[in-house]
DNA sequence: TGTACATCAGTGAACGCGCGTTCACTGATGTAC
DNA sequence: TGTACATCAGTGAACGCGCGTTCACTGATGTAC
């Protein structure tokens, strides 16, 4: 079943699109290539023609996930989204550093190198985002917050005790504002529920 | 071959402290129960006499490793060894939360109760240390600054650029001495460089 | 433009390996007398 | 305190399952004429 050069362009984006929301959502263990597969409308034998192994997927998903990122909007407003109750309960849809940095460390070095230019990337668009300063003190201010929201989402998404997470995004929140990297210092953080979990 | 009722106790302990060390190095998946009891010095068979199953090992091992934490010093010494090259670089004796959190996450829910319990007690001992305040901004901070020391360093361990990860632990450092959440908040962090890797 | 054939994307069965778990067995421990 | 026996911690082979990967096959695409 031969299908279009064009077809196959699209089933590679779509075994890359589920494969990103697969692996954000229970990691790259725990998903096998006939799921990616699966997911994409496809049987598990075709992937071999698109990829060379599963570390060669996650490497490929990883830069993948880290095309365009057209995320808006300053700095506090980010803060504001990423340490945000729907953020924290949408794995699949969520940030792939948070979800997946850690299993990351021990990947192939092409992941590694995907998610490590990731990282530089994402660090360049919050120091533009930091609001006063030098290029140092932004760019540290940059790395500082991001640090803590990556942190903060990982240990909320960990607790099972939906009290302390909730307290995690909204206690780091107030302490990056406070911080100075935003400007809305002075603004307290509101009291945030999720009703899903 | 039966021991004796102690010896058995001290198996039982040694089991743990392997599977501790194992899992902060390789994460729960790529250790075997066989890697677990050869660590041990024991064969793969009598794991379960020990442990129900491998979910009750990570559960046990979790709720070992956040035991004493005897560490000492005030909060600005605690982060400048929590964000150290050494501790960077020593997956097997470092903090159990950078190294597995993440992974915990999609864990059985022994295994999340464990490192939540363990969470919890992290937060309140860095409470203790954070030097002013009123008990709700000391715990804030600690919140905050807990945060962005656990993903300071998962970044750090991420980063196969040693400068991109070296500029990672100094920045967050710096960013969370400027918090006060220290009082060495003037010092400005000097740059460290690490001779392995 | 049509026709004939080579190419090759996708299919689904099968392979091989590793790992969690089980089990019959061993021999030292612990206990009853 | 000694002796006989039951218990049971540890051993290592074996089982079964799942997953990454391979492969013969299919039939639509793309191309040469």
């Amino acid at each position: 079943m031969r299908v279009t050069r064009e077809q196959m362009a699209e089933h590679r984006q779509k075994i890359l699109d589920s494969a990103g929301k697969l692996f954000r959502a229970k990691g790259f263990e725990a998903v096998t290539v006939a799921d990616v597969m699966q997911a994409a409308g496809l049987t598990h034998g075709g992937f071999y023609g698109h990829f060379k192994s599963k570390d060669d997927l996650i490497a490929e998903t990883l830069a993948h996930a880290f095309k365009p990122g057209g995320s808006e909007g300053d700095l506090a407003a980010f803060t504001r989204r990423y340490l945000s109750p729907q953020h924290r309960d949408d794995f699949a849809g969520g940030c792939p550093t948070a979800g997946l940095a850690a299993e990351t460390i021990r990947q192939a070095p092409a992941a590694r190198a995907a998610m490590t230019a990731g990282l530089r990337d994402t660090i360049e668009r919050l120091s533009r985002r930091v609001p006063g300063g030098s290029a140092a003190e932004r760019r540290k201010a940059a790395i500082g917050s991001w640090s803590a929201m990556v942190g903060a989402l990982v240990l909320a998404r960990l607790s099972d005790d939906l009290d302390l997470s909730d307290e995690i995004l909204i206690g780091t929140r107030g302490w990056v504002e406070e911080k100075g990297a935003t400007k809305a210092a002075a603004k307290p953080a509101r009291r945030v529920r999720s009703k899903s979990r």
